[in-house]
DNA sequence: AGACCCGGACGCG
DNA sequence: CGCGTCCGGGTCT
């Protein structure tokens, strides 16, 4: 599997390192906005989430493993409730990511990126 | 310059 | 435990 042309696309340098981070996300496994936000050195998990938004390469870039903090589902294209969390957590769930009550099933499935757990 | 954003931490009830 | 509030960093208009 290669990786996308983040080249190609016309993101800033930023969106690229969050991108990068997401890629860095094994399949099967999650990650929240703040450690990824520590994975690439920014202080604002709201700027991630706005990045991810913005996410020009939508399948590629696995913006679905990333979750908030509190271990819940966060949110999703723009929207923090509605049919795309659903479609986010179902292929979550198909990563053999599972939720329950809103949170994480598996804690252990969160990647810190070789970081330790808080 | 101003408004907007897929979160997080903190304080309080 | 749930909710309300402020915060910071980044991007788009």
């Amino acid at each position: 599997m290669q990786p996308p042309p983040l080249d190609s696309v016309d993101i800033t340098p930023f969106q690229r390192r969050v991108y990068e981070a997401a890629l860095q996300i094994p399949h099967g496994r999650v990650t929240t906005y703040k450690w990824l936000g520590m994975a690439i050195g920014c202080h604002s998990p709201r700027a991630i989430g706005q990045a991810l938004r913005r996410n020009p390469l939508a399948p590629d870039v696995p913006c679905h493993r990333i979750i908030a903090a509190d271990l819940s589902a966060g949110g999703f294209s723009g929207q923090t409730s509605g049919p795309k969390i659903s479609k986010k957590l179902r292929l979550l769930r198909e990563e053999g990511v599972t939720f329950h009550k809103g949170k994480i099933a598996d804690p252990a499935r969160l990647y810190t990126f070789g970081l330790e757990s808080p």
